[in-house]
DNA sequence: AGATAAAAAGAGTTTTATATCTTATTTAAA
DNA sequence: TTTAAATAAGATATAAAACTCTTTTTATCT
């Protein structure tokens, strides 16, 4: 569904959102180290995420990566296509390049069925109402 | 979501499903150009489909794949964990080592569902259902 | 001003997935 | 028994994804 370069950007800015703030920033080693992922993959990553406004950082020493009040507001669906493409939602499951509701291939409807629950949370959520949830539940990121 | 391996093997038994049986074989190359797949790729992935008891062949004059009644009565998930494995359903959607109902990370419920309404098709329906529904509503491969 | 600590940027490597090519083997019809 | 048509297998090539390393830029602290 997603690549890996995608599900490390989700976790990292739900990481971001659970523990960092205008003031409280984190750098990449300390956010590689809470999730385990690649250091200089995920500062890649991480840099993607800032050039398309959906994180924050700041350079020099006191500096790190946060999410503003903006980002917060953001939403999943926005990091997704920012890492994956804006298509992951909409390409045929099974491949073929002119799959539609007017030509679907022997999944589509399925397929469509699947994703809209999927979409839904994605993009009706912000990433703080997320957050939310895991300091609450103590869900895992 | 599928491999493009397991894309082209899904494809590759519904065209058999639909075009084949017993007494109507095609070899490698007919089914490669009509689903517009590279043939030797292909040739790979049929005769894994072949060992795993999901598509039949034979060899010699007049030989070629195709799907018998057995076969036909198959379903579209053992293609898909014979191609791409057992768990393509049950991964973490955000690729976490340890993610279950027990223990979720953020999107677990939301993957749930999106996977059951798909599962529920691909094993409840046989092949032989989705090549009539092909068949039927001229839906392309 | 100079040292330091952090992100940004760019280049490079490794690994995995996808695809191709070549050769051998099997089978059955002619 | 020759031959054509197919599968089977193995080696190699290419492309994309995942990951690493090094250098540059920027901000802050002393």
């Amino acid at each position: 569904m997603f690549s890996k370069t995608c599900q490390y950007g989700i976790r990292a800015i739900l990481y971001l959102a659970v523990h960092t703030s205008e003031d409280k920033k984190l750098g990449v080693e300390q956010i590689s180290n809470g999730l385990d992922i690649p250091k200089h993959f995920l500062a890649k990553i991480l840099q993607q995420l800032t050039k398309h406004h959906l994180a924050s950082s700041s350079k020099g020493r006191n500096g790190g990566f946060y999410l503003n009040t903006e980002n917060k507001n953001s939403s999943l669906l926005k990091v997704i296509h920012a890492i994956d493409g804006s298509d992951v939602f909409s390409l045929c499951i099974l491949g073929l390049p002119e799959c539609s509701s007017q030509n679907p291939c022997s999944l589509h409807q399925e397929a469509l069925k699947q994703r809209s629950a999927m979409l839904k949370i994605l993009e009706d959520q912000d990433i703080q109402q997320i957050a939310k949830r895991i300091d609450l539940k103590h869900i895992k990121i």
